[in-house]
Formats: C-alpha cells, sequence, structure tokens
DNA sequence: ATGAGGGTTCCAGTCACGGGAAGGTCAAGG
DNA sequence: CCTTGACCTTCCCGTGACTGGAACCCTCAT
C-alpha cells in the first residue's frame, strides 16, 4: 500500500505519516521505486497513533504506549499511569480555559457593545495591579 | 526604568518585554548606552499585554485590543467582538478537553492497574475503525 | 510525447516565547 | 585604578507537531 491509501484508510495527512517515520514511529520499508510500502502492521500503528493524538497524548506518550502495546509482558499500571498523568494535564488546562471563560464572560455581559468607546473589558485589561 | 525593573513591576520575563519590542507592541527609546529606558506608558501597556495573554488572547488579539485601547473614539462593539471570537474559541477548546476527559476517565476506570498485561486502554487505542 | 496524478526530499514557517553564548555598561569595594 | 558581579545588549537555536511549498521522480493513459 502507498501513502496515500494509508492517509485514506487511517485519516492522517501524508505530511503527518512522513514525519512519523522520520521520528521513528514507524518504520515502512521501500520499494525498489523509493516508495514507502505500507503493510497492515503499519496501518494498525498509524489508527493507533491517531487514537492516541485524538486523545491529546503527546508524541512521547504516543511512544511510550505503543511500546507498551506491544509489549506482552507489559503490566496494565504502567499504561494507566501515562493515561492518569496525562488526564491530569487536561484537567488542569481545562480549570485554567473555565477560569478564563468566566471572567471573560462577566467582561462581555458587562459591556455594552455599542458605539460609545466606555468599555469595561478594556478597563479590566488597563487595570494597575 | 530598565528592562529588570520593568520586569519585576510587570511579572513578565525580560525576554518576553524584548520579544513585545521586537513585535511592535511596544516602543521604549533608547539610553545613549544602548538600555531600552521604559516610561510609565510602557509599563502600562505592558501590563495590558500580560493581562490579556493571561485571559488567552493571542499576540494579534492583544495588538487589535491594544489599538482599541489607545482609540478614544474606539465603539466598544468592536472590543466586545474580539473578546466574544475568543470566548468562542475558548468553549470549543474547552468542548474538546470535556470529551478527551470523559473518554480518558472512563478508560482509566476500567484498567485494573496491576501487573497483569490486559489492559482496556490499550484495547480502545488499537480498536479497528 | 504529453499530461495527470501519484510519489520523493528538503527547506521554511507556525506560535510565543526560552536558553545560552559573546560581549558592553555600571556601581561598589579593595 | 582595578576588579568583581550584576546588569544590559544582540544573535542564534530550539520548542511541538505538524503544514505549505518548491523541485524533482515514477507510472499510466491518452
Amino acid at each position: 500500500m502507498n501513502i496515500g491509501d494509508v492517509a485514506t484508510r487511517t485519516g492522517l495527512p501524508a505530511k503527518t505519516i512522513r514525519y512519523y517515520e522520520e521520528i521513528g514511529l514507524i518504520k515502512p520499508p521501500r520499494d525498489e521505486n523509493g516508495y514507502r510500502r505500507f503493510r497492515d502492521n503499519d496501518v494498525h500503528k498509524l489508527n493507533f497513533l491517531g487514537r492516541a493524538r485524538a486523545l491529546g497524548f503527546t508524541i512521547e506518550d504516543c511512544r511510550t504506549l505503543m511500546a507498551l502495546y506491544e509489549d506482552e509482558t507489559r503490566a496494565s499500571a504502567d499504561v494507566k499511569k501515562v493515561a492518569r498523568a496525562h488526564l491530569a494535564q487536561i484537567e488542569a488546562k481545562i480549570a485554567d480555559l473555565n477560569a478564563m471563560r468566566d471572567t471573560l464572560g462577566h467582561l462581555i455581559d458587562a459591556c455594552a457593545g455599542d458605539d460609545r468607546p466606555d468599555c469595561p473589558i478594556l478597563r479590566d485589561l488597563s487595570r494597575n495591579p
């Protein structure tokens, strides 16, 4: 299978697939003409990666998770640990964003949004401390 | 005032202040020795920028907001529009993260987290479609 | 032979900085 | 007067995870 077919199948852009090869996440062999030849296993890995990335795991997490996936003797505790650390990051990010949303929401509500220059949003941004 | 004092006052790293000058957000004059000399107005602007960045506005948004702030004839509607667009981005991001958190949370709950290799997290990541 | 539609590499850019090197400036202390 | 140490300066590279584009090769159909 060539890269275009794999891109269609996995939903990943060809550029991304080449990038994943470049950083060593997959190692498809080459045909005589230099084209990458993807085996089922490569496609499987790419699906795995796409799914892990969609859950927000970093590339390095993906590397770790793939290694665990391929290690038949893994302990599920190791997987869970990676996932929990990532969940904590997500929750921290959500908390940050919630705080921003609340502040911004209040400011927007307080702003008349008309032709006049008076604006609580700018007042807040330029407040002293 | 030199950059170190400004950094202390605004809470922004000196590197960031130099960067903001480089991209034209502030234009502090220079002393004879080449040092940046910050006036109250520059410090004020930097506080504004720090606050806007803390609310997650992009640098380009900050540029727009500062321009509006300095335009006495602005319409608050223009400010509100920028803020609302940003709020929408934040909410979209929160929605994404909430979905990740939910999925990841379920998977983590389902994972025994012991010595055995069997792991619902990896099963989900490697599932077919 | 020519064109369309694959594939390949390499380089540059994204965003908002941060790290670190190499060197100029200034105030205080010996 | 000299040195020390804390400042300041510019310049360049690296970050994460790609994306866009140029320039070029391969294959097949017309």
